[in-house]
DNA sequence: ACTAGCGATTTGATCGTTCATCAGACAGAC
DNA sequence: GTCTGTCTGATGAACGATCAAATCGCTAGT
């Protein structure tokens, strides 16, 4: 009994009459085992495994009407702004996307309407099932326009400024992080931490600046003339940390919004013949490969990215199945990864301090509220 | 007449109603313009738009036995070494597809066998057209692998130690990049030019050499003593650096494989007091993010991903076409960026210098030999 | 006037899978 | 012994597009 042609791919039909069954007991065998008896099934899947088959994708997908594929759009990585931390999350996310058996469709964009463009085509071919955006901002057109359009979609980042936004997201908890800085600032002796952020109006800045506030509050330290602000950048990190340096009673600490930010911060010390560690703490944010390159190592903050990925397929997922009709909204919790530029030990066992020390390094969720 | 019920997606049955005509006219309409009568076409297409109809891709996919995507693996960038370029060739990758109608399937996989195994999974079910690979090294499974199965794909880098290969490659010149970079350093007056590089046997790191050995020898400069090997990092950096500086005749230039060394090199010359740029030239390697946030910035060579995304697409969907049926082998030329670790300038001129000129912006192709 | 030839359009079949439905076997209850 | 219910497996139809081939209308050649 000839299994198949030479050259021609397996079917459920040549996988059925090599077992010897219908074609929809082999579609059974793979899609409801349980409903076909052991025996059969053990025929069944041998039979699959001997011709190596695998169920056509695109005659599922035109069957199930659905493809099993996410978009995501390709921030432009330009910067190493948060280019680094966006490009790992993709990562995570193709790898959460596979264990359940999803395959994600990247493209690049380089505005959002052009994203909006696109996904308008992948919708209207009906190539994706779902997208996941990232990036959310301030009067950000996507989250309404998908929603208007019904496409199950769900937001690494929270709605900024839309309190009463109906859709999924999830997003690290920015606040916990600079907070979870300052806490360790203060545990190294320091009372005047500065903070080195980006200009009010930014969702993602205001969020770990407020974490800045609550925590010095919570320590009843100083904050007069302590905070400064500018668009991200080496240049305007040095400037704005030199200004703090030069005043009359100058931080011991600076809290960046960003690793760029804290480079520039380190540059400024560095100008200034400070040590940046011993004498002035400084830390950054987003962990990217920049904490590790400079000397000292960067203390900064880790995204949970590997678990934002797992969290925004889980739900994303729930979606689809309709096993979820209210909106998911997660909070997790970044890790503190502790390096030599706020290490005021001595340097005896500055080996030992080098090695990232990570104070949560399994974020745990922080809320689930409706 | 009702054009379609709401909340139904519009076929091309549907259309054929609204237009009066049959499904198959739609479809001609659409991927043989030319079969169809002018007054025709733009009655159809007017009901195309009005209706906002696209051809469904998973039926499209199922009849036409293709998928218009492409398989991408996403290198794990964790290191700053060459993750930096493979995100950015991604990008590229995407936008070049996507201009020619096609997507990018892109997918994490830790190993090489890993990313065999889902290819396998991509192949079995037809789930992609072809494959992009990239990152090649000497022994690479991969495209014996894929060449076996009669998978199409496209390299992005030449297979190294494998000069019968009969797969189609793209690649960047990399001695051709050196040499450039020994050229300017010649121009800014340097004679004694080392070169710190990784070890013998990866195909990136000796052909990068091969650019020095070749420029060097051009000039009759001398070689003796001035070339250091490592594993890539930016201790190993500045360790071969440091070496090369407390030789009796140190380099006045050093010339490194790659950004990362590049660093440690700058770090070496630092401890020493000397400066880059002015004193000694230091230069890298892939243009990374590292090169505009080391002070001073540091001179390197920039791969034109875009291009080398474009030749792959056009090489990939000629083969697909059937188009091609012999192995294209395309190397394309880098571009030198020269910044100030290179630079003897006096400093009046410093601003000019910073701005980074590309000395070959337009890298041109350098050959397409059979 | 008749038909060959060509271009424009339509019709029937097909891609490979899953859904909805139905037939048969087999056990237990009366 | 028959009837009912459950479980297993089989059959026809459908998803929405394109391919192959047939049909129709028209012009031009004989």
């Amino acid at each position: 009994m000839a299994a198949r042609a030479p050259g021609t791919r397996p079917t459920v039909e040549s996988v059925a009459r090599h077992a010897r069954v219908s074609r929809q007991t082999v579609s059974n065998a793979l899609n409801a085992p349980q409903r076909v008896r052991p025996d059969t099934l053990s025929r069944v899947l041998a039979s699959i495994e001997q011709l190596g088959y695998r169920p056509n994708s695109a005659a599922r997908n035109l069957r199930t009407q659905s493809t099993r594929l996410l978009g995501c759009r390709l921030l432009p990585s330009l910067q190493m702004g948060t280019g680094g931390v966006l490009d790992r999350f993709l990562h995570a996310l193709c790898d959460a996307a596979r264990d359940r058996g999803y395959d994600v469709l990247s493209f690049a964009a380089p505005t959002d309407d052009a994203e909006l463009d696109v996904i308008d085509d992948l919708l209207r071919r009906t190539a994706v099932d779902a997208y996941v955006i990232s990036g959310t901002h301030h009067v950000d057109p996507r989250p309404g326009w998908l929603a208007a359009r019904g496409a199950p979609f769900v937001a690494f980042g929270r709605p900024w400024g839309e309190p009463d936004a109906t859709h999924s997201w999830v997003d690290v908890d920015g606040a916990a992080g600079t907070a979870a800085v300052v806490e360790h600032l203060v545990a190294q002796g320091h009372r005047r931490i500065a903070f080195v952020g980006w200009p009010e109006g930014s969702g993602v800045g205001d969020d770990r600046y407020a974490g800045w506030l609550r925590a010095t509050a919570a320590h009843r330290l100083p904050t007069r003339g302590l905070v400064r602000r500018s668009e991200d950048g080496i240049a305007a990190g040095a400037a704005l940390t030199g200004r703090l340096l030069d005043l009359a009673q100058p931080p011991t600490a600076v809290v960046c919004v960003s690793d760029v930010m804290a480079l520039g911060a380190l540059r400024a010390l560095e100008d200034r013949n400070l040590r940046a560690g011993s004498e002035v703490a400084v830390t950054g944010f987003d962990d990217s490969p920049l904490t590790t390159v400079v000397r000292p190592g960067l203390t900064s903050v880790r995204q949970p990215l590997e678990a934002v990925a797992e969290r925004v397929i889980e739900v994303l997922l729930d979606h689809l199945s309709g096993s979820r009709t209210d909106p998911a909204r997660v909070l997790l919790d970044p890790a503190l990864v502790v390096r030599d530029s706020s290490d005021r030990g001595g340097s005896p066992v500055r080996a030992a301090a080098t090695r990232p020390r990570a104070l949560s390094t399994t974020p745990r969720v922080r809320s689930d509220r409706r």
